[in-house]
DNA sequence: TAGTGGTCTAGACCACCGG
DNA sequence: CGGTGGTCTAGACCACTAA
């Protein structure tokens, strides 16, 4: 393990057991060097990491100090802008879906400029419905290039498509891009999440990446309003 | 400006010129080097950023890749995880506020843990409706220190709060910790929304932060669903 | 003015990928 | 095995803050 992780986690614990407490300020980097037996870059890595986490501010010239921050609020922080399947994401849950619909297509418009590809490359058309500990929670319209994902099977469909990506063919989800919106529920939609029609849905439209930058999938995913709630951490530059 | 920044932004420019195209390799670091004569640590930090922005991705024993993204999607990416308030989010569009409540009060108990007060601190106690070139778009219902923003006139309130701050206090706004949601539009917020009864809204929930580490705001802004959409860059780690 | 964090360097060593 | 990006160092200089 890098030595930067470990620092950052040593010291992230200590704000998390209150060793630091909110609005208190930290040790000097150049005491944290001694401490830690570091160099300065490696002591600032360690802390950029808390910054971009949101748990602490730095400010040239006075030094470094815990966020403004309530303990209870503290844990959300360490999740937030960290990429998940629904799976990943309820690890207490059990997560089950119902096929709709699971296809190989040429890839369709929409999707074309999301994977960067034209129209004679094929693409699993996957639409599920995901129910978490039994009730209809998400429904996930799904494409993935089959020259990427090659192999998938509905068993697989029915569990996490994500676990069988990683696990299975051993390649590497890097990163995505979400879109979060709202918006009515279609009378469809409405059916298979236990809807009353025109209730709120969030839908979270995202483009998945694998370590080699390859787009693997352009999903859409359809939320209950009552079981969807997502942290962001927003800076200025 | 900051060599990597200058660096960073270099490259970026590339990127989206189509210099360096989507799925192609840019050069070694190595090279970066000597083309920007600058050192190894310098030309990795600046392509971290373009990293954290999503729009390349590095591979140790391999190089480094313009991630599988189209030219389109790109641009949204620069402005994903940036925090602005809606005056700064809509600038060739008007923002004004019709103010629903104004006043101090005690930190309320919902605001509390939020803020890190007690109820023996006040607050202003802000509700305002926005409205975006003249349409009602958001709701607002925030609560700030006294202490830390003194002076709230009724006049800054119709405009933009986040501007007094900087421009009139010289506080620099640093970051936000956001939840988002959605749900049904109460009937009081459809009123002024212009909603029908039971539509969706988007909520985002928000505690804002200074430079110096102290949470200045916790806001509720109950958005109209076909006016709300935000990026997010995600990442595994 | 003393001391903070921010930037930048030159160079060492390492983990990983490809041929 | 050579070359990539990742980590880490020791030290220089700078921008900024607070007393």
């Amino acid at each position: 393990m890098q030595k930067y992780i470990v620092i950052s986690n040593d010291i992230r614990n200590r704000i998390l057991k209150g060793e630091y407490q909110a609005n208190q300020q930290i040790p000097f980097e150049k005491d944290l060097c001694v401490t830690y037996d570091s160099s300065k870059m490696t002591i600032k890595k360690a802390l950029d990491i808390l910054v971009t986490e949101g748990l602490i501010i730095k400010r040239r010239g006075s030094g470094t100090f815990v966020k403004d921050i309530n303990p209870r609020e503290m844990e959300r922080l360490s999740v937030a802008n960290q990429f998940r399947g629904t799976t990943a994401l309820n690890p207490n849950r059990t997560v089950l879906s119902k096929i709709i619909n699971f296809s190989i297509i040429p890839c369709p418009e929409v999707a074309q400029s999301k994977l960067n590809l034209t129209s004679d490359s094929f693409v699993y058309d996957i639409y599920r419905v995901r129910h978490i500990d039994g009730l209809p929670t998400v429904m996930e319209k799904m494409y993935m290039p089959i020259d990427l994902i090659p192999g998938l099977k509905a068993p697989t469909i029915e569990h996490s498509i994500y676990e069988y990506i990683e696990e299975e063919l051993h390649l590497v989800i890097q990163s995505g891009h979400r879109n979060i919106s709202a918006r009515k529920v279609t009378d469809f939609e409405a059916e298979h999440l236990h809807l009353e029609k025109g209730d709120p849905v969030a839908v979270a439209e995202q483009i998945g990446y694998l370590d080699t930058g390859a787009a693997f999938e352009y999903s859409i995913s359809v939320h209950r309003y009552d079981d969807f709630s997502i942290d962001v951490v927003l800076t200025r530059d």
